[in-house]
DNA sequence: TGCGGGTGATAGGCAATGACTATCGAGGTG
DNA sequence: CACCTCGATAGTCATTGCCTATCACCCGCA
């Protein structure tokens, strides 16, 4: 049985005429009576009286192609429901970010989607790096937004943006009229970390090489605003993003201190299955991601 | 968009592993692959992602996937509804009837169907023959019990039984006493006929040729019961067949006598449409006629 | 009563479709 | 690094379904 005898059968049917139908399905007319019989055969019931004037439906013909109808109204749908789903600008995006992006650019970043793709609202998964690989390699996400460096055999990245890195410092610290600090100063103060797991933990450390080795550096946040409030208090200083540190974010217990050259920074990406079939929706990201406002620099597409 | 891709697509959802579906749906993995791809090129929309890893669905796969199930399950049907239409002697028959053999044969011939063919259940339609072909040739009935004469193109009978001739007379006619009349002698009386279109009437005026040209006889009604009852007035005379004179319809005011030899007779036949499929529903009711309790002669198949 | 115009069924040739086996290339795993 | 499994590809082959041409039948008409 196939779609296409169903058609056939319905065609006869609403013609009662064995020519008719067959053009109407753009058929010869053998063809359709061969493909008429072989349907019956298979069914094992006699659907049509082909009778010299005129071609009656039996009883079982009647049922079959009112069931046969239905079939094909099914089947009709399954072309609109894949129509619909035509466009990869449509539909929901399931999109994963680190904790220490998300609450920065999600705000300004769903802003630009909703005009530059405004058929694909994004479902939203806040988590860490590792968890964000699991999840986007099992397909429960489809894109992820993490700091490099990020890389797994199966996954492509897109380059959002670079960011630069900052030292945040209370507003009575002995550093808080200096313009910049390098680096390895850091090692000298009471360093207030992210717990571990968090990718921008390791990228601090990794910046400043000179104490990763010894013991673990000073208290630990769960958050950047974690941090940023701890530092407020006077706890200790801190390295904050750039895009944790706009307008908005001011704190007049806190000065913002600048890193001497070569400022560090990491690279922020979008992360997606080789075989994901969505990427103009990857590509929209990438391209709303420099008309944000935020204190970064585009990155440039360096490995296409 | 055939049935079989719907099939094999479902397969590769449930599985999750194109050889796995591929052997569940009975083909090579690259046969499953090639229909898939197909599938999906039609469509315009990929539905699954391959991954080295696994296979996922895409969100356009989830919803062409669920569709699919529904064509499938669908056409599932059509199997189901053919097979339960798969036995002649299930379903519905539309039975047409003339009106000078439905009060008398129908009675017994449901009772002994109803043992026979308990899964066919009888739409009755009583009407003249003229009507009753019409009906039979357009498809508004299945089967048309008649007497002959009867034939038509694309028409095929099968005899059910030969039913004689009886004169009835008022109890206080003068015939009433006699054992048999001749057709002969009837022009001689007040014949109460049916009215123009039963065909018993005219079997009765050809039995009895002697008066079919002169004018026309007595007065005339409108069903053998009104016949019945003119005659049992004193009305007239009148010939009835053998079926409507059973015990159950007898009555003091009315005598009946038999015919001198040649008894004319009627047969009684079903016809149907040569290109009916049921032929078997047919048969049942030619197998039932002659069990019924009534006073006829079982026809023999001579003209198969 | 024979003759066109209609029906659906049949016959024979042909091309497209779908299936197969064998193999590849990519990844993951010991 | 060898080995295994994944899905994709290549090439061949048989089946399927299609077409044109024709048949057999029935009708209505002359």
């Amino acid at each position: 049985m196939t779609l296409q005898e169903l058609k056939y059968v319905v065609a006869v049917a609403d013609e009662r005429n064995f020519r008719r139908a067959a053009d109407k399905v753009f058929v010869s007319q053998p063809s359709l009576s061969a493909s008429v019989k072989k349907l019956e055969d298979e069914l094992g019931v006699q659907l049509f009286e082909r009778g010299p004037q005129e071609v009656l439906l039996t009883e079982a013909g009647r049922q079959v192609v009112a069931q046969a109808r239905r079939v094909l109204d099914e089947a009709a749908r399954v072309k609109v429901v894949a129509k619909e789903k035509h466009d990869p600008l449509r539909g929901t995006l399931r999109l994963g970010v680190i904790h220490t992006i998300a609450p920065y650019l999600l705000p300004d970043l769903v802003m630009a989607l909703r005009s530059s793709a405004p058929g694909m609202p994004l479902d939203i998964e806040e988590n860490l790096t590792a968890n964000l690989d699991q999840m986007l390699r099992g397909g429960l996400i489809d894109v992820a937004i993490v700091a490099e460096p990020y890389s797994a055999t199966g996954i492509e990245t897109v380059p959002l943006y670079d960011e630069e890195f900052r030292v945040v410092v209370p507003a009575k610290h002995p550093w808080a009229r200096r313009k910049a600090v390098s680096a390895d100063e850091l090692e000298t103060q009471n360093l207030l970390l992210l717990s571990i797991g968090h990718c921008f933990r390791d990228q601090i450390l990794e910046a400043c090489r000179e104490f990763a080795k010894p013991a673990p550096p000073g208290k630990e946040g769960n958050s950047l605003e974690t941090l940023r409030s701890m530092v407020a208090s006077g706890l200790g200083i801190s390295v904050l993003p750039a895009s944790a540190l706009t307008q908005r974010y001011a704190n007049p217990l806190i000065k913002v201190i600048d890193f001497l050259p070569p400022t560090p920074l990491r690279r922020v990406v979008a992360a997606f299955r080789t075989d994901f079939p969505r990427r103009a929706a990857v590509e929209a990201i990438a391209a709303a991601a420099p008309t944000l406002d935020l204190p970064v620099k585009a990155a440039p597409r360096q490995r296409p």
